[in-house]
DNA sequence: CCCTAAAAAGATATCGTTGTCATTGTAGCA
DNA sequence: TGCTACAATGACAACGATATCTTTTTAGGG
C-alpha cells in the first residue's frame, strides 16, 4: 500500500485556473458553466486524477451513496439473485450495496439495524423476507430518516416502495397445472409459517384444488421451513405413509432438492413414483436431477427495482421508477412433473 | 421516512456541560477521561440517541470502516460461503461490507475497480479468485492507498494479507483416496484455465498418478471452467468413449452436478457406471444424489480471515491477527465415490 | 451606446467530527 | 508550602467537499 497525498478539489482548481465551486459544478454536472471552462476543469480532473472524497461530500450534502441490504434467509440462492439485482440496479451509479445479515428474531433487531444504518451511514435500506414482515421493525424503521424498499412486503404496509411478486396467483397456476396433468391426489410441502409468502402460495394451491373440486387431505399437507432439511423430513414422513399422493408441491426448491434426495436413497423414482414441483427457479432447479418444474420469480428484477426506486427517491433528477412493482412470475416446466402414471 | 434534526457532539456536550473534546474521547474509549466524566457523557448520549456521523469522521480521521469485496466467480456458492465469513469478521465491529462484481477479463478492470474504491470511500479491499490471480490489477491496488487482502494468491505475490487453501496437497489426498479404493483408469474434469488452483488441482492430481504408477490418460482429461454446464458437456464427451475411466476428478462441485445430471438423462448410475468426487464443498454437495464426496476448503473461514487481517491492519490496537495463513483442507465422505466393482 | 437580465464564476460559510496544542487541576514529594 | 509531573479538559483548527450569496461577464433590446 503507497501513502501518497490526495488530491483535493483545490488542487484542480489551482490547475485548471478556476475556483473551487466551478470544479464542483462541473464534477456534478450542473449547468451554468462554460462550455470551454468545463473541458478546461475536466482536462485538469483526468491530468491529477482527482478523485472527489466521499466523506466530504457527504457530510456537506447528507449523501452517502450507500444502500443496505438486510437479510435473514436461510435460502442462499435467493440471496444470490437479490444480491445480482441489487448490483446491476447500481452499475454505473454511484451507489454501493453494503450487506448485513440479521437474525429476524433477534428481541433487539431494531437496535440492530439502527446501529448499521448509522454506523455504514445509508441512505436507503431494502428489507428481504422475512424481515420485511416485521411489523415492528417496520414501526421502527417509519421513523428513522431513511429510505425503506421492501421485497415481498406483507399486504397491509404504509411504505411506498416496494417489489412484490404474486404468490397466490403463482401457486393456484402450478397447481392447476398439477391438475391439468391428471393429478388428483396431491400434496403440499408448506414454507417457513414466518413468511407471509408461505401463507399466500398455500391459498393459491387451496383456491386451485377447491376450483377444481378436489378435496385436500390433510395428510399431505407437510411442514416445512423453506429449507433443505425440512424437505428431506417431509419426505420422511410421506413415504411412511399408505396412502400416498401422486404429485407434491414443494413451496420453494430446496425442499423439493431435499424431497427428491430422500426418494432416491429409499429407492423411490421421481417423477415416476411421484411427480414434484418446487418454487423460486434457484441454481438447483436446474442442477439437480430430475431438474425441477418449478414458479420463476424474477427475483433478481424485483431487487434491481427495490434498489431504483430508492435511488429515484434520493435523486428525484434521476430517472423516474414507478415505487412499486407486482411482478408476474411464470412456469417453468422442466422433469419432475409428469403426467398421473 | 421521518425528516428530524440529527443530533450531533456538540448537543451531547452541551447535555452533559463538558467539551465536545471530551465527548470524542468518550466515545472512542480514549483513555485520560476521568470516571465520573464518562458516566455523565454517556448518560447523555443514550439520552439523546446520540450516533456520530460517519461521514464526519470519516473525513476528519481518514477512516471509512468500509471493507469490499470484489468478485467474479460464476460459483454462486462460494461466493456465498465468502460473504457470510466477511460478515462474520465485521459483526461487533465498525466495519462494513461494500460488494462489487466485476468482469475479470474486461480491459479497464483497473479503471473500475479504482473508481469503486473511490466511490464507496473503501479502507480495504478483498479479491476472491480470479482476480487475486490478476497480475496487473495487483500492481495497479498495491500504488493505491488501501489494504488489499488475496484470497487464494498466486504463489509468486509480494501482498502481504492474505488467506490461500492447499490445492495441490488437497487434489492429491483426493485422488490417493480414490487409488485406494481400487480405481485405476481415473479421469480428470479441469477447472477455469484462469484460475491458478485449476493447474494447482491438476497438478496434485497428476502427482498422485505418478506416485501410484498409473499412467494418465488424455483421453480422460476434460476442460471445464468450473460452471455446472462445463460439467455437462464433460460427461457428453465421457460417455461417447469406448473406454472409459471407473473414476472421475472433477475439480470442483458444479460441475460433478453436472456430469451427475447428463449421466442420469443418459440412463447411467452413479456412482455404480462412473465414481464422482468433487470439489469445494458447496451446498449442492449435500443436495444433489448421490451427495458428493468432496474437499472441504474452508472458504468461510479464509473469508473471515482475510478481513480481520485487513482490520488489524487499520486499526493496530484490535486483536492481532498473523497477516497471512493456510487454511488445510478436509476431505467430506458421501455417496458419489464408492469402491472400483 | 447604455441598460438590464441572465449566465458564469467566485468568496466564504458550513457540515460534524478528530487532531493539535494549550490550559487547568491534582497528587506526590522535598 | 511550593514545585513537578502527569492526568484531565478545553479551545480552536482542520479535513474536503457543497451551499449560499455576491460579483463579474456576456448577450440582447431599445
Amino acid at each position: 500500500m503507497a501513502n501518497m497525498k490526495n488530491i483535493t478539489i483545490t488542487d484542480v482548481a489551482k490547475d485548471a485556473g478556476v475556483s473551487i465551486k466551478t470544479v464542483s459544478r462541473v464534477i456534478n454536472q450542473e449547468k451554468d458553466v462554460a462550455a470551454i471552462t468545463r473541458e478546461k476543469v475536466l482536462k485538469s480532473v483526468k491530468k491529477l486524477d482527482f478523485k472527489p472524497n466521499k466523506d466530504a461530500r457527504g457530510l456537506r450534502s447528507k449523501k452517502s451513496f450507500l444502500i443496505g441490504i438486510v437479510y435473514d434467509n436461510p435460502n442462499k440462492y435467493y440471496l444470490s439473485d437479490i444480491q445480482s439485482g441489487a448490483l446491476k440496479a447500481c452499475a454505473g451509479t454511484n451507489y454501493n450495496i453494503v450487506l448485513q445479515e440479521c437474525k429476524y428474531k433477534s428481541k433487539d433487531i431494531n437496535h440492530v439495524i439502527g446501529k448499521f444504518i448509522s454506523n455504514a451511514g445509508l441512505n436507503g435500506i431494502v428489507l428481504t423476507p422475512p424481515l420485511s414482515d416485521n411489523a415492528k421493525l417496520l414501526d421502527y424503521l417509519e421513523k428513522q430518516n431513511i429510505f425503506v424498499s421492501l421485497i415481498a412486503p406483507p399486504t397491509l404496509s404504509n411504505f411506498e416502495l416496494w417489489a412484490s411478486g404474486n404468490d397466490e396467483e403463482a401457486a393456484m397456476a402450478m397447481t392447476n397445472k398439477i391438475i391439468a396433468l391428471g393429478h388428483k391426489k396431491i400434496g403440499f410441502v408448506y414454507g417457513h409459517k414466518d413468511h407471509s409468502a408461505s401463507h399466500q402460495r398455500y391459498y393459491g394451491f387451496h383456491k386451485a384444488l377447491m376450483e377444481a373440486d378436489i378435496a385436500i387431505n390433510q395428510n399431505w399437507i407437510f411442514k416445512g421451513d423453506f429449507s433443505f432439511d425440512s424437505g428431506y423430513k417431509a419426505a420422511q414422513s410421506l413415504f411412511k405413509l399408505k396412502s400416498r399422493p401422486s404429485a407434491l408441491f414443494c413451496s420453494n426448491d430446496s425442499m423439493a432438492a431435499g424431497v427428491i434426495k430422500y426418494a432416491y436413497q429409499n429407492n423411490k423414482s421421481i417423477p415416476k413414483d411421484l411427480s414434484i414441483t418446487g418454487f423460486d427457479d434457484s441454481m438447483i432447479a436446474e442442477e439437480i436431477w430430475p431438474s425441477l418444474t418449478t414458479v420463476r420469480q424474477p427475483v433478481e428484477a424485483m431487487a434491481k427495482h427495490a434498489i431504483e426506486c430508492i435511488i429515484s427517491k434520493i435523486d428525484p433528477m434521476s430517472h423516474k421508477v414507478p415505487f412499486s412493482k407486482v411482478f408476474p412470475a411464470e412456469i417453468i416446466t422442466r422433469e419432475s412433473l409428469i403426467k398421473r402414471t
